[in-house]
DNA sequence: TCTGGGGTCCTAGGACCC
DNA sequence: TCTGGGGTCCTAGGACCC
């Protein structure tokens, strides 16, 4: 039997804004500015009303002195490295699960510390509140699911353990869908069957459970029941499986050019992340998004692996001319990577390719460089200058972007050089 | 929540090969 | 020409998470 904990920073984002900025502590403290909604607020916040996901125009009307700033993904980020470091002095089992979160394998240490695991969880909160001025709350479990229940059951700085034992009167007063891994597909076809709570789900016999055809469901059963079938996973996470660009555009559009050019855009965003991170694509996939949300996909391996907009373009082009819908109006598209690898790994199969590829990696290295001193897409390649340049062919409503618009404004003072591949803004 | 962006894993069905 | 059986790869899409 194992035992695990599940470490949630308490409002994580606005508790970090909070001990960054000390005159912040007890003000209502909202961060996600640069969305228009609320990505964290501070309990300050939350006991007027104020949650995840609320429209900022709606807290300025709640809470007409609250402090909303944008979100500051690097200053959590440190926050975030130095909770896990301190949980890491403590036991080196630690999963880092997201920005705010771990779980961590602790068993044994009750002998080691020669204290109770409550006690244990106890000295882990006092050190964060101690070290970082915020608070975090700890579930116990014999299992990452039940550790995940603790965590949430009580914030902020609860501590709640969950054994084999107690296990009912906690999931019996919990809906199903509020257990991590089930979300609103399975919990309706649940309750169609009758089963409205996580302990009505836990209780299900396991012959039952077995005819499920989803794996995870099975898995999160046995771990309600106590069984831990998802270990901690200690090891930092080694790589990318995939990298996705999705932009959305107002307003919607049905311009073929237009689309093209920002999927050029999303092709390009996508492929500057991988090459920074060393990686070759051995597949690429294409959404785009109709106004409805509804989404048209598609994958295509590529006969040789590449992170080049240049030799990828043409791919996500067949596959847009097989997408799209001319009748449809489209609010986003969206590229994807897929079957990521390191560079270090590339077929060198085909010799005439591997000479031209090596050029083409010298010329985007430079470009790489060149964005980076003077700014994204400061050099980019030509296909997303239709995202500023050319006149759409509208429809009665008109689909040149703002952005776009305002953009061509912002830059007459600069002169632009058209090479075939390139743009280049000097 | 009438809807933002970035990920992971799972399954089904068809293609293709032996 | 029709017929078995099995394995693997690829594509599409579903579900869920932060």
């Amino acid at each position: 039997m194992r035992t695990i904990f599940h470490v949630d920073g308490d409002a994580f984002f606005a508790a970090c804004e909070q001990a960054v900025h000390p005159d912040w502590v007890g003000r209502a403290v909202i961060t996600g500015a640069e969305r228009g909604i609320v990505s964290a607020a501070s309990y300050e916040a939350k006991a007027k009303g104020v949650s995840r996901g609320t429209a900022l125009w709606d807290v300025h009307r709640i809470i007409p002195d609250a402090i909303i700033v944008p979100s500051d993904y690097e200053t959590y980020s440190t926050f975030s490295n130095r909770m896990f470091n301190i949980v890491r002095r403590f036991t080196p089992e630690v999963e880092e699960y997201s920005i705010d979160e771990a779980f961590v394998d602790v068993t044994g240490c009750d002998r080691m510390y020669n204290c109770s695991y409550n006690e244990l969880a106890l000295r882990i909160q006092s050190v964060v509140v101690r070290e970082l001025g915020i608070s975090v709350s700890i579930g116990i479990g014999p299992s990452k699911v039940l550790a995940k229940v603790g965590s949430k059951w009580k914030k902020p700085s609860g501590v709640t353990e969950i054994t084999v034992d107690t296990r009912e009167s906690y999931l019996s007063k919990l809906d199903v869908e509020k257990i991590w891994g089930i979300g609103n597909a399975h919990a309706a076809r649940f309750r169609m069957a009758g089963i409205r709570t996580a302990w009505q789900f836990a209780s299900m016999p396991e012959s039952t459970m077995k005819q499920s055809l989803y794996k995870p469901l099975k898995e999160i059963w046995h771990e309600l029941n106590g069984t831990s079938v998802n270990p901690v996973i200690t090891s930092i996470k080694q790589a990318y499986k995939s990298i996705s660009k999705v932009k959305t555009f107002t307003p919607p559009s049905s311009n073929a050019l237009y689309l093209k050019a920002r999927i050029m855009r999303n092709l390009e965003n996508a492929c500057i992340k991988a090459r920074r991170y060393g990686l070759l694509a051995g597949s690429v996939g294409l959404y785009l998004r109709k106004q409805d949300f509804r989404s048209a996909y598609g994958e295509h391996k590529l006969a040789i692996a590449s992170v080049y907009p240049s030799e990828l373009f043409s791919v996500l082009e067949n596959m847009f001319d097989t997408l799209f819908d001319q009748r449809a109006l489209y609010r986003a598209t969206g590229v994807v990577l897929l079957g990521l690898h390191s560079t270090g790994q590339a077929q060198k199969s085909l010799f005439s390719h591997y000479n031209a590829s090596k050029k083409l990696a010298g010329l985007y290295k430079s470009m790489d460089q060149i964005n980076r001193r003077y700014g994204k897409h400061t050099v980019a390649t030509g296909t997303s200058l239709r995202l500023t340049h050319q006149p759409y062919h509208t429809s009665s409503r008109g689909n040149i972007p703002i952005r776009a618009q305002k953009r061509l404004i912002g830059e007459t003072s600069r002169q632009r050089i058209n090479i075939p591949l390139l743009h280049v803004v000097v």
